[in-house]
DNA sequence: CCAGCTGTTATAGCAATACTATAACAGCTA
DNA sequence: TAGCTGTTATAGTATTGCTATAACAGCTGG
């Protein structure tokens, strides 16, 4: 797991850090009770005060993807294993899917071509558990 | 074209309309040429302040989406027949998309449902043109 | 037991963002 | 001329993103 951060991204830091361990969680880098650093730790590593990298792991922890103790640091609690989202997830996720697929197409991404790269990221996943 | 916003959304409102809008495009509902509504009048219609409205055509046309003259308001100017985009940002919007697609599946959206989600949402776009 | 780590909470400050509001100017059009 | 349009400026307010300092509680290794 290495984080790599945009400082000039208008993409929020604490965003970046949530999405970047999303992203290996659904690689496989990070499986389910993986440990991740302390909120102080990381936030040396990146530079960052630790309130920041709080703030992720709180968004983290609130969609259900990390697990929080005092006791044991923060640990992955969701893998793509662990069963099935909320209906009303998946309808809300779709809304955004839409819009970000509208853009592609509309800025004149064959769909063929959108396919094809959904695919690829989809099958790069999981695929090293 | 018809918008409706989600005042209680974290989404700006700005980008809500330019989210709206782009989707209209990609449903062919919108079209190369369309007129879209003034800044004022749009402002009225969806009880905001113009500016707003402003900010999310001016965020349009920097996309490339519209043009904007004092003498023909906001028209379409791209549309999924407009030609291939930038390679560049075919990337970057890659990179959004892999964040997007790694949520779903951590969230346990099984990958085929994601693929059957996308093509149905693909199929839907441009399809009544 | 003590030192050092951890998470948690509080408080404060600063810069930037989102939205609203009012105003004024310029150009097109009926 | 009147009324629409886009454009620009200025300003105020509330919220957000990030940083900073501090303090407390619990776990752990010496």
């Amino acid at each position: 797991m290495l984080i790599t951060l945009d400082l000039f991204s208008e993409v929020p830091i604490y965003q970046q850090i949530r999405d970047r361990v999303v992203e290996a969680v659904a690689d496989g880098v990070l499986r389910e009770g993986s440990q991740l650093p302390s909120t102080r730790q990381l936030g040396v590593d990146l530079g960052i005060n630790f309130h920041t990298v709080n703030k992720a792991y709180d968004l983290l922890r609130t969609e259900g993807v990390i697990l929080v103790n005092r006791k044991s640091g923060a640990i992955v609690r969701r893998d793509a294993s662990s069963g099935p989202p909320e209906p009303e997830y998946a309808d809300e996720w779709q809304s955004r899917l839409r819009t970000l697929l509208a853009e592609a197409v509309v800025q004149g991404l064959p769909p063929s071509e959108v396919t094809a790269r959904s695919n690829a990221l989809l099958g790069s996943f999981t695929s090293a558990s």
